[in-house]
DNA sequence: AGCTGTGGCAGGGAGG
DNA sequence: CCTCCCTGCCAC
């Protein structure tokens, strides 16, 4: 094993560790079925640009001088968690900023802020090397909350809204349901602590449990003054400080719990979905269907019908947290491979793999290598990067058929083939470790299909894909503006390279007579020259693109399609060659769009690839019937947004002058609940004329009566003729009017009406200084 | 205390 | 009208 990646002890299965007393940790192995423990002694640290700032520091401390001419040019290490925080807060003081100006850069100190990430990488260790995720005791946790008034959104602050079952199951089948009608809340509560206690399980599991269960529980057993006591040390839950800004509260953070891993299927599930968009919501009842797994017996309740349920009717109720327990269970098995496998890479604990982001991963990695080597480490550098990948299209309409030829693992191969790597990394370590899991992967990749049974093969693609992960996140690190890495020029270097193998495919594209209909960062749709001919010599001619690249540049037929429709630069459809279609682009499909534009927009694309202009007509024409006569459920003119930032930041910048006012934030600020970023709006346009500030004429869609529908209609046609809008350069004007329009006296002809094809010329770059290279083309 | 990157489109509000 | 700017969402 690689020390690099999987850290220097040797081989062990270390499933949890927790700081115990000041200066030690306490570790907990499981071999066999047993667990064992040991205390092993432990010290503090952090990076430090010059050992002056602690001088006079009164807490023991050790201070060492490392090698090298990095910025942290010192490691101090102390005899317990507070004395660092305590020497911490000193040298923050040495080295004010200026009032209302943020910290200076860098930071004097350079800090990993969770004890069990400094052990490790103090120690080399890794967690559950070796081990599958049916390798751990786990436990999955779902409650069931009353709420009063009914149809409410349960609230934890009001008495009556209690938790009224907790379901909890384990990965050995056992399960156990706390009843609130045999034993009171607190009771439940009590019992609870009590079972975690018995069973011990390495994870704790549940779907929305950082965003939900915990935290609801954890305010309950306030309630109660009922210690929640789920440390394997017998301690609390340690809840995260209140954090501030923006993106990362999307995901809110569970509490950690002493020697334990708390997963929650929600993050997991939408790490899965990212950039994937399969899952119609993030739901586990959608996750199960979507996966399989969904019992065709599986009880489903409204979660405004549970007060009632519980009054009149409870058994289902049973039934139903029992269901969500074990689909969590299997959610968990399905989608905690590929962090299981980073457990054993990199110096974080499983919950903290799952929670942080690729980067951060990387970074860790490169700190164990210098620490390890007792070498300085640098700081961020200054400025931005500038220079992203090379986008355009050239042909709009719909054409056919198309070849898509990428480069495989574009940035990573020319980082590998030119020695890119950050000019501050004077170890060689980034390149190394980028080689070695391009190696692995590849390793990883061959033994798959070598596997024989599904078993092994699934564990070695989550392997597979954790170094997939990690390998594209390289490129992203050198322009990462907090990275101690960073390299910006580096960065700009491996897009400029990236640019250029782009464009040489393009010119080569063309000079073998092939249509370039497309071109996006590392890949390219074209349509071949000559007559259709099959995969085999469409590949063939994919070959002969791959052997104009540089060395370590291979290109590859990423896939074949009977038609395209081409849209804008990251926009179009895909018609595959077994009638299934693909769309792309913000402008086509996006959750932000209204749900009867979405449809109408693909069956028209649908209707398009087909050659079926008269479906087309018919779309229009069914949609503004639909419309008009007021006949379309709320649901489909809804606007569904996602709340990036809390409320109280949006009032600001609005009173400030810096942003606008926006329907979905308007919305939110009269939510009978209080909605934080991540929480989602639906709301639609009320009123009368086609153009209104739609932040005075929103409602939600909680407040549609269908009895008195007030949407407004002539928006609604404005916003259905501008989804048409999209398609006017695929007709000639006139067929355009024709097609979409709800003039239905005399019957649709669609004959004549021909689709357009139109050449797009990009556009000249502005900077004079490109000019030259834009003559060239 | 936690935060990989750039490029691109649509929609909306504010102000000329 | 138009342009500018911001936000949300998406492709890679």
């Amino acid at each position: 094993m690689d020390p690099l990646l999987y850290g220097h002890a040797p081989d062990e299965r270390l499933v949890g560790a927790h700081l115990s007393g000041d200066s030690r940790v306490r570790v907990y192995r499981r071999s066999g079925g047993a667990l064992h423990t040991e205390e092993v002694p432990f010290f503090p640290f952090f990076h430090l640009s010059d050992g002056r700032l602690l001088e006079g520091f009164q807490g023991r401390h050790w201070l060492k001088p490392l090698e090298g001419e990095g910025y942290y040019a010192w490691l101090a290490a102390f005899d317990s968690w507070q004395a660092m925080w305590d020497a911490f807060r000193l040298v923050s003081d040495r080295s004010p900023s200026p009032r209302g100006e943020p910290s200076p850069r860098p930071e004097p100190v350079h800090l990993f802020t969770d004890p069990v990430t400094q052990y490790l990488l103090q120690s080399g260790r890794t967690m559950m090397k070796g081990m599958t995720y049916a390798d751990l005791s786990r436990l999955q946790v779902d409650i069931e909350t009353y709420a009063s008034p009914p149809h409410t959104f349960p609230n934890a602050e009001r008495p009556a809204d209690r938790v009224i079952l907790i379901a909890l199951s384990g990965d050995d089948g056992w399960e156990q349901v706390l009843d609130g009608r045999r034993m009171g809340e607190e009771r439940m509560l009590r019992e609870l602590v009590k079972i975690v206690a018995a069973r011990d399980p390495d994870v704790i599991e549940g779907h929305n449990i950082a965003g939900y269960d915990l935290p609801y529980l954890q305010r309950r057993a306030d309630l109660h003054d009922v210690p929640l006591a789920f440390g394997r040390d017998g301690s609390l839950l340690r809840w995260p400080a209140g954090r501030q800004g923006a993106e990362w509260w999307l995901d809110p953070s569970p509490p950690e719990i002493a020697g334990r891993h708390v997963v929650d299927t929600h993050t997991l599930l939408q790490s899965y979905d990212a950039g994937r968009h399969e899952l119609e919501s993030t739901g586990l009842k959608a996750a199960a269907r979507h996966f399989g797994f969904a019992a065709p017996d599986r009880v489903t309740i409204d979660p405004r019908r549970i007060p009632w349920h519980w009054d009149n009717d409870p058994e289902p109720l049973v039934a139903y947290a029992l269901d969500d327990v074990r689909e969590t269970r299997q959610l968990a098995d399905r989608l905690a491979g590929s962090a299981l496998h980073m457990t054993q890479m990199v110096p974080f604990a499983l919950g903290t793999v799952i929670r942080t982001g690729a980067a951060q991963k990387i970074e860790a990695m490169l700190v164990r290598a210098y620490l390890r080597r007792r070498v300085a480490l640098p700081c961020p550098g200054e400025g931005m990067q500038t220079a992203g990948g090379y986008t355009d299209v050239f042909v709009t309409g719909v054409v056919g058929p198309v070849v898509h030829a990428d480069v495989e693992s574009l940035y990573p191969s020319i980082m590998i083939t030119r020695g890119i790597a950050p000019a501050s990394d004077t170890l060689g370590v980034f390149g190394e470790l980028l080689r070695e899991l391009t190696t692995l992967r590849l390793e990883a990749k061959r033994s798959i299909r070598a596997a024989g049974d599904p078993l092994a093969a699934g564990r070695l693609d989550a392997m597979q894909s954790s170094f997939k992960i990690l390998i594209n996140s390289f490129y992203g690190y050198l322009g990462y503006t907090r990275g101690l890495f960073n390299d910006f020029r580096r960065a700009d270097e491996v897009t400029r390279i990236g640019q250029e193998i782009l464009r040489s495919m393009i010119r080569h594209i063309r000079g073998a007579g092939g249509r370039v209909i497309e071109a996006d960062t590392d890949g390219i749709f074209f349509v071949p020259p000559g007559e259709p001919e099959g995969e085999a010599v469409d590949r063939a001619a994919v070959g002969r693109l791959s052997g104009t690249m540089p060395e370590g540049i291979t290109v590859a037929m990423s896939g074949r399609y009977a038609r395209m429709f081409s849209y804008k630069r990251k926009n179009y459809a895909l018609l595959r060659y077994d009638g299934g279609i693909v769309v792309k682009g913000s402008s086509l499909v996006s959750r932000s769009m209204e749900r009867f534009g979405r449809t109408f927009v693909r069956g028209v694309i649908e209707a398009l690839l087909r050659d079926d202009v008269a479906a087309a007509h018919d779309l229009y024409v069914a949609a503004h019937r639909a419309i008009a006569g007021r006949t379309l459920a709320v649901a489909e003119f809804a606007r569904r947004e996602t709340l990036r930032e809390p409320i109280e930041t949006y009032l600001r910048d609005v009173e400030a002058g810096t942003r606008n006012r926006s329907a979905a934030y308007e919305i939110a600020r009269t939510a009978a609940r209080h909605l934080r970023p991540g929480d989602t709006v639906a709301y639609y346009i009320t009123g009368n004329e086609p153009n209104p500030r739609t932040f005075e004429q929103c409602r939600p869609v909680e407040e549609w009566n269908p009895n008195f529908p007030d949407a407004n209609v002539p928006y609604y046609l404005r916003r259905l003729d501008e989804f048409a809008a999209k398609f006017a350069d695929s007709f000639e004007p006139r067929a355009f009017r024709a097609v979409f329009s709800p003039d239905d006296l005399f019957p649709f002809d669609p004959s004549g009406i021909r689709l357009e094809v139109r050449e797009v010329t990009p556009e000249p770059p502005e900077s004079p200084a490109e000019e030259s290279e834009w003559q060239e083309e």
